[in-house]
RNA sequence: GGCGACGUAGCCAAGUGGUUAAGGCGGGGGUCUGCAAAACCCCUAUUCGGCGGUUCGAAUCCGCCCGUCGCCUCCA
């Protein structure tokens, strides 16, 4: 297997340090506003890839963090009059809920900042003993200066920083690059003892400290979106390597590209967004997991309805040779396509070629069954390929109908076909007409109709 | 301004030196069907932003130009 490492930048063979165990930390959400499909792509893509991962027989060790404690929360939960552990509460579950409805499978664990202070103010104590951070007026600062490597995952150096002109002056620090890995408190603010008096951590020391908590001191796979590169993944090296003697945080760095909407990144600071509520009212979760895999993780991908109308008919186009019935004849070998599918997810998870190898599989079993053919173990490859490593749920339009809606359709489906025994055609295209503007499409076939929702 | 990525059919998107340029959506024609739908078959890029260059050979390498995006500040 191959995997892309950011810093290195090329793709290169990927082995765990520990045979087959693999540790992936993937940095997650700031829960201070409802999550929206960039944040699904996120998931997504590192769901796959632990998928694959665990489909190749590894043993996947997945940990993502909650940032409950920053700037944006407290400002949220100032205007909201509410406590800030309990916005950041009920944006987690809510998060937990849309996982869910994504059909990501969940991590093994999901440490929150404020749960892992100890940790933190161990490792800035470890920093400030070693010199590579200082405090400064009940603030902790990390000494970039004392980092030889700082710039190398995003491949930037202090003078190239410096000529982008936007820093802000602060007097407190040594060095404007400078980050700060504990800040003290301000009056009202939720805050922790440390001994540089009451306070909240910065926002990179948090993945440090739960990586190393949970994972040990080098992780396999470091993920999150490509945007984290800088500062985030730099100032996280930075410190994790002062405090571990230079021993690397990552073997593999990876990021995912960006969601767009139109021409531009969609962002919670701009506000152009869709939520991934909207996005699932509207669309499956299927058609949003195609509309993000059709194109390579490190490609953006633009959002509209359009489009995932669009990845809503692929996928159905799977699940339908899913539900073919084949014959008694010479049986569907699926191995050739398995193996262009593998080749293709063990190639830095190229899943627009894997995605192809699915949909020439389900033309093999469409044609198979209707020449008579056995494709029981040609859909039970696609089953667990598009469902087990894709991670499709492949779930039937009509499990979503709540059951009267369901009773009402089957009444029409079973008037219709009443009708069209009597060769009461006119009629029975009618009630067709009907179900279509309920978005319900019907298939004849000789054991009679099987409807199901369009969307 | 610096760094990086990208520009392939109506749309989305693979392919990164050498047979007929994957796959999906859409469109056209056909088979099946009472008619449809689904499915299947055929067609839908002589050409890969533009101009030069390297090479026996380039969408793939190099140079320049045009256009788009990301990061440099909170961001998945």
């Amino acid at each position: 297997m191959r995997i892309y490492d950011t810093l290195e930048g090329r793709v290169r063979d990927f082995a765990p340090l520990d045979g087959k165990a693999a540790r992936m930390y993937v940095c997650g959400v700031t829960p201070y506003a409802e999550a929206h499909v960039g944040h699904a792509m996120q998931a997504i893509v590192f769901d796959v890839v632990r998928r694959h991962l665990e489909h190749r027989g590894y043993v996947v060790r997945h940990v993502q963090n909650f940032t409950d404690i920053d700037d944006k929360l407290i400002d949220r939960a100032n205007q909201e009059g509410a406590p800030v552990a309990d916005l950041a509460e009920r944006h987690i579950a809510a998060y937990f809920r849309l996982l869910e409805a994504l059909n990501v499978r969940p991590a093994h664990h999901y440490p929150r900042a404020t749960e892992q202070t100890p940790q933190m103010l161990e490792i800035i104590g470890g920093l400030v003993a070693r010199g590579a951070a200082y405090a400064a007026a009940g603030d902790v600062y990390f000494r970039v200066t004392r980092a030889p490597g700082y710039g190398k995952l995003s491949r930037r150096s202090l003078e190239m920083m410096f000529a982008g002109a936007r820093i802000e002056a602060n007097a407190q620090k040594e060095h404007p690059m400078d980050f700060a890995l504990w800040k003290a408190a301000k009056p009202g603010e939720p805050s922790w003892d440390s001994p540089w008096g009451p306070g909240r951590p910065g926002w990179h020391i948090e993945c440090s400290a739960m990586a190393l908590n949970y994972l040990g001191r080098t992780l396999d796979i470091h993920g999150g979106g490509q945007d984290l590169v800088f500062p985030h993944h730099e100032n996280e090296i930075a410190q994790s390597e002062a405090f571990n003697d230079g021993q690397p945080l990552a073997r593999f760095w990876m990021h995912n590209g960006m969601m767009l909407l139109g021409q531009e990144k969609m962002s919670k600071s701009i506000g152009n967004l869709v939520t991934i509520a909207d996005a699932l009212a509207a669309h499956s979760a299927d058609a949003l997991r195609h509309l993000i895999l059709s194109s390579h993780y490190r490609s953006p991908v633009t959002y509209s309805d359009d489009l995932m109308a669009a990845s809503g008919r692929a996928v159905a186009r799977l699940r339908q040779a899913l539900a073919v019935s084949g014959g008694a004849g010479a049986a569907l070998d699926p191995d050739p396509h398995r193996a262009r599918f593998l080749d293709a997810m063990d190639d830095d998870f190229s899943t627009p070629q894997a995605l192809a190898a699915l949909f020439d599989l389900a033309r093999a079993v469409n044609r198979a069954a209707a020449e008579g053919g056995d494709v029981q173990a040609a859909q039970e490859a696609l089953r667990t390929l598009g469902g087990e490593v894709i991670g499709f749920a492949f779930a039937e339009p009509q499990a979503a109908v709540d059951p009267g809606l369901a009773r009402r359709i089957q009444d029409l489906v079973d008037r219709r076909a009443r009708l069209r025994a009597e060769r009461r055609f006119a009629e029975a295209d009618a009630i067709r007409d009907e179900l279509a503007a309920m978005n319900v499409s019907l298939t004849d076939s000789p054991q009679g109709a099987v409807w199901q929702l369009t969307q």
